[in-house]
DNA sequence: TATTGTTATACTCTATAACTATA
DNA sequence: TATAGTTATAGAGTATAACAATA
């Protein structure tokens, strides 16, 4: 028997190099698609908040954003409330790319584990999910 | 449905987690682990074998081997039928090392996902050894 | 000529400390 | 005084290029 963290990481990796073709044709890369997704579905939201969602520091969120905006991909509007942070929203080329990006991660999703039955895949997914709900998100 | 790449990703993170501080107890980090663990389950080998076998480059791997040789954990023999490679192999301190590196690990592996059901435990482990099996080694 | 291990070096990713503007 | 965003900088981890010893 593998260790499962060997596993894990393996599989992880594996499914990034699934992803990331599909990804960068859609012209960004996985971290993005996190964080564009985040802004998308939770957003407008400061760049302090979502780094603590995906668990990296506030400093490590600038360039993220830089990169983001410089593609006209996601917006930085001044909280009105607190003219100290930001408001950040996806542009309506964002929603498009990430439209177009989540297809191509559904694909490569399905790619990475096309070795596996229907039911194995939905139990893996099951049981990945309910090990990310008993941990505090952003962790 | 949380995205699987993420759930993968941060799952990875989560059992690495649980894991750290029973390997720093043991001596070691995980990176060292998997060395540690491939000398001793297919060593002889040389570096650049270990090099293909966990993913990395060969110059990547001097300074992983030089870390535990200064352990006293490995240790380097010259190849008698090809000078220029070493024969690495696990010192009776490492294979001791490893015994109790391999207890930690099981027993933060186990913590990690303790909110899990034997049987999803079970069919998760399946799952990923199923991926892992349809890969080339070392990728 | 080719290959193993090695070094120097550069690149990426990340966080810590210190700054600014606001609160 | 404290906080959001920013910058400079340093540390980890990695690979590429070039070298010595050996094949």
């Amino acid at each position: 028997m593998e260790r499962l963290s060997f596993l894990l990481k393996q599989t992880s990796a594996l499914v990034e190099r699934a992803i990331e073709p599909g990804l960068a044709r859609a012209g960004i890369n996985g971290r993005e698609f996190g964080v564009l997704t985040l802004v998308d579905a939770e957003g407008p939201a400061s760049q302090q908040w979502l780094a603590g969602r995906i668990g990296v520091d506030r400093t490590t969120m600038v360039a993220l954003i830089d990169a983001l905006e410089e593609k006209r991909l996601v917006r930085r509007r001044r909280d009105p409330s607190d003219r100290r942070a930001y408001l950040l929203e996806a542009t309506s080329a964002g929603r498009k790319t990430l439209r177009n990006a989540r297809k191509a991660v559904e694909l490569g999703e399905q790619q990475a584990l096309a070795s596996l039955t229907a039911t194995e895949s939905a139990t893996l997914k099951q049981a990945l999910q309910r090990l990310a709900q008993a941990q505090p998100p952003g962790t």
